[in-house]
DNA sequence: GTCTATATTTCGATAGAC
DNA sequence: GTCTATCGAAATATAGAC
């Protein structure tokens, strides 16, 4: 599968693709796919549904992605960049410090990008395959990096859990904070995250 | 969908359907099925993988079950029985201390039926799927229940973020729990989420 | 209870016109 | 860049023999 395709995103000369519509179609592909997987899952989606809503046909498609498994990949890097960058701001090592940055980096990109996290989350089955069938040469998988920091033996146990729980509460709150704390504004959900993270990597939590 | 279908579980008269293996080939057919939907996904397998994986063609499986999604909601409602259990240990008040309560029995049950929670994480998208097109009369989901706890409004923000947390903490851990913390004995994983849970719903916790 | 064989449908993908 | 038309593959599901 080719992920970056040599389309022309900007056939006319204009900068970042922007078209009839103020975005590129590749883009507003990705923007109707975005949601619809998030909403149906992959596998339930076709390209048809997809090129329906944007008022074309599913041949058209192809113009700009070489394969239905094309798009999924582009969705996935879209996350994979702000992962990436939070990735970075931590190191290789697994104390809970770098982990808390980490973390704090994670909650407002995940508050900004939320629609992404959670498409990420309910399409793991279909994103792991996509892993498993592609060489991914030099494509360092998130899921990956955590794993191999979460299973630092240098590490107590109790710390390590400590600290797969930090993310699973992070990740387990944004899940609920579109409908059920749609109330709570962006930055007060931020800051009790925050806290419960620091509360779960400080060392006398936890009995 | 006929969920539960008429179907003669011990033709010959043996209590559980117990066969020529000790376990009823609809019940071996479910464990197949959650081995497989749980490492490829529901979607990427086909009935014909699962009737191959136990000796027989596909049009077997038709004797046991009406239709694939009859499948899934078969294993669905495994997991569902356990989560009923938890749930009835909490009344519906969104205390913290009766969602302690809760997620102190799920520990448990997690920890034990660990390949059914984390079947039910890797395909959320096909399992809501399955909510939409039939009419669960009766068939209240676990998540919509927890959702209604959380979303009481006479409980604090802070608060009902806390408990989202606690339950995402518990299910996150779960995840790294096969292979990550594979070397930590249940009995240790268990007691350092209980105490994670416990520093989540407890006053003091979050700043 | 399991088999063979087939019906039916849906979807991903391609070719080529415009 | 989008269209029409179509191919080919795969999967669900059914019918009926044994």
């Amino acid at each position: 599968m080719t992920v970056a395709q040599d389309v022309p995103s900007a056939p006319t000369g204009d900068p970042a693709g922007a078209g009839t519509d103020g975005a590129s179609t590749r883009e507003r592909i990705l923007d109707i796919a975005l949601e619809l997987f998030s909403s149906q899952g992959y596998d339930k989606t076709s390209l048809r549904e997809i090129a329906d809503r944007l008022g074309f046909t599913k041949a058209a498609i192809y113009y700009h992605f070489a394969s239905k498994a094309d798009i999924l990949m582009a969705l996935h890097l879209r996350l994979h960049e702000f992962g990436r960058e939070a990735l970075d701001a931590m190191g290789d090592d697994a104390s809970p410090a770098s982990w808390a940055r980490l973390l704090d980096r994670l909650i407002d990109q995940m508050l900004q990008q939320r629609a992404l996290f959670i498409f990420h989350e309910r399409n793991r089955a279909a994103i792991e395959e996509l892993h498993r069938s592609e060489h991914d040469a030099g494509h360092e998988d998130i899921q990956d990096r955590l794993r191999k920091v979460l299973s630092d033996g240098s590490v107590p146990a109790e710390t390590r859990v400590h600290m797969a729980c930090a993310i699973g509460a992070v990740v387990g709150a944004l899940e609920f904070s579109g409908d059920v704390f749609g109330s709570i504004p962006d930055d007060q959900l931020g800051d009790i995250l925050r806290g419960v993270v620091a509360s779960l990597l400080t060392e006398s939590s936890g009995g």
